[in-house]
DNA sequence: ATATTTTTTGGATTGAGTCTAAAAAAACTA
DNA sequence: TAGTTTTTTTAGACTCAATCCAAAAAATAT
């Protein structure tokens, strides 16, 4: 357990995450705010390693740079095709629903609904 | 609809892609085989065109490339952690339950199920 | 305290994907 | 069909998230 880790999990246990959806180069800068010589090397090792023991979880998003949550409980992602916002979506009972179509010991999921948020629409309604 | 586009196309409906998972690059090898000029910003072009028309699929792969799928239906895919094979996983009314639990207008989703394949878990019984 | 292992660092590097402006091709129009 | 307009292609430069590297520092074990 490093400073630099520690300070991590802080940030993530922190208001600045709750129910956010950060990605790696917002929470170096939110780490350099307390910790301003931390390496941008050691914020991708730690996301990393965290994620593998799963204390975090990464978002694949589709035009850029990967989110991650910090949610323990596994859930959806509404994504809007527009902005490209991110809501999460409860998603009971699914892991398990999945393991029993799949036939597989399905660990986790990772699970991205596309549509368009109500903004996006009601900009768009003239179109 | 230019050649290029209509090699793309017959590429995505050929043997070369059926029920495969093609990255662009493979899918730019392939096309070059055909058409050994074609320049890979029209791959990259005509590959985001189909999409937004829904020809093809996109999956945002997790540590490199996004790979496409030419499936009709929409499905999951079975991901393994440890070679980065993947299957596909069917997924009937999905979609219906996803617009259910998160009542918005999901147009599709993306969904991948993280698991070890039996070959990788073989490989490592011993550990 | 000393030795060993792990982590950090910063800068270089990678590589998928995008951008650009000119050329070519396709689609329209009369 | 010939000429005009629009769309697409092209090659190469460029972007940017993420990784790699080898040396230094910190943490851990003995």
């Amino acid at each position: 357990m490093t400073k630099q880790r520690a300070l991590l999990l802080s940030i993530f246990r922190s208001e600045l995450c709750r129910g956010q959806h950060r990605t790696a180069e917002e929470l170096l800068a939110l780490a350099r705010e307390r910790m301003p010589g931390i390496s941008r090397a050691t914020v991708y090792n730690n996301l990393r390693s965290m994620e593998d023991e799963g204390i975090i979880r990464k978002i694949t998003a589709d035009g850029g740079a990967d989110f991650y949550d910090s949610s323990f409980v596994l859930h959806g992602h509404l994504i809007c095709s527009v902005c490209h916002g991110i809501k999460d979506v409860e998603t009971p009972n699914l892991l398990d629903d999945l393991k029993k179509l799949s036939g597989a010991d399905v660990d986790s999921y990772e699970l991205k609904l596309r549509y368009v948020c109500d903004n996006c629409r009601a900009e768009n309604e003239s179109v």
